[in-house]
DNA sequence: TGCAACACTTACATTGATGTCAGGCTTTTC
DNA sequence: GAAAAGCCTGACATCAATGTAAGTGTTGCA
């Protein structure tokens, strides 16, 4: 498929897509007149691409660990699940204390309706 | 604590925590000198900023929930929750490809040991 | 007292991800 | 076959996170 298409599928614009690739971390084909040609395989790569990118990856990151975005499980991956468990625990870290906050508030809520049926405005 | 202190502890710079101050994310008190004095509240607040951003959060949109970086859960955290869930969701779907993939390579391994043993090599 | 270590501020430099615009083909459509 | 819409490349712009250096005050130890 065309560049139009492919960043629309993935939700992002041409110019990532073109920067993907100019950063090696993929490798698009060309039609006869010079145009991408994304195949699905293209689009899941870049997908991948994407994702680590949204996910506080540099492309050298990316690109260190390009066992990573293909389909096959051709290689081990190498470093891509260390690096990937380091930013797992970043993001744990974070959502186990926003999990307490949140769960703070709620229970301030539930005191204070606690509060009110007792003094016998529920049932 | 003095910054330098503060910095080691959180494994980061010291012109990284002054950035965090400057962008409006913390505020520290100084003493009668000058220096920056950061006590465990700010450590325990500039480490959220720490973990934020290398997940990929911007100054910009940390400073949007800032409830979510106070010890105190006084506010419910607006948007928090919702953009860190999203930022999940990409690690969610890396992980989960990363471990197809590792898993690949373990069975690759297996069937590889299997056929070893088959010929009798081992007991 | 004087040096070493640390702090502070300000300003410039860099690197990375994206946006945007220009100039020039190709394809599609009326 | 001419306009509209898509693609391409390349250059320049921008914003954020960091690094780094310059110039200066402070603390502490020998």
């Amino acid at each position: 498929m065309q560049a139009k298409e492919a960043a629309e599928r993935l939700g992002i614009t041409q110019r990532m897509l073109r920067h993907y690739e100019k950063e090696g971390l993929m490798d698009v084909s060309r039609t006869f007149n010079g145009y991408r040609s994304y195949s699905e395989t293209d689009l899941r790569r870049a997908g991948r691409i994407r994702d680590f990118i949204a996910t506080g990856f540099s492309t050298r990151e990316i690109r260190a660990m390009s066992a990573c975005l293909s389909d096959e499980g051709s290689g081990p991956c190498e470093g891509g699940i260390e690096k990937l468990t380091e930013k797992l625990m970043h993001i744990d870290r974070l959502r186990a204390e926003l999990d307490d906050k949140r769960n703070a508030v709620l229970e301030r809520l539930a005191t204070l309706r606690n509060g009110l049926s007792a003094l016998g405005t529920d049932p």
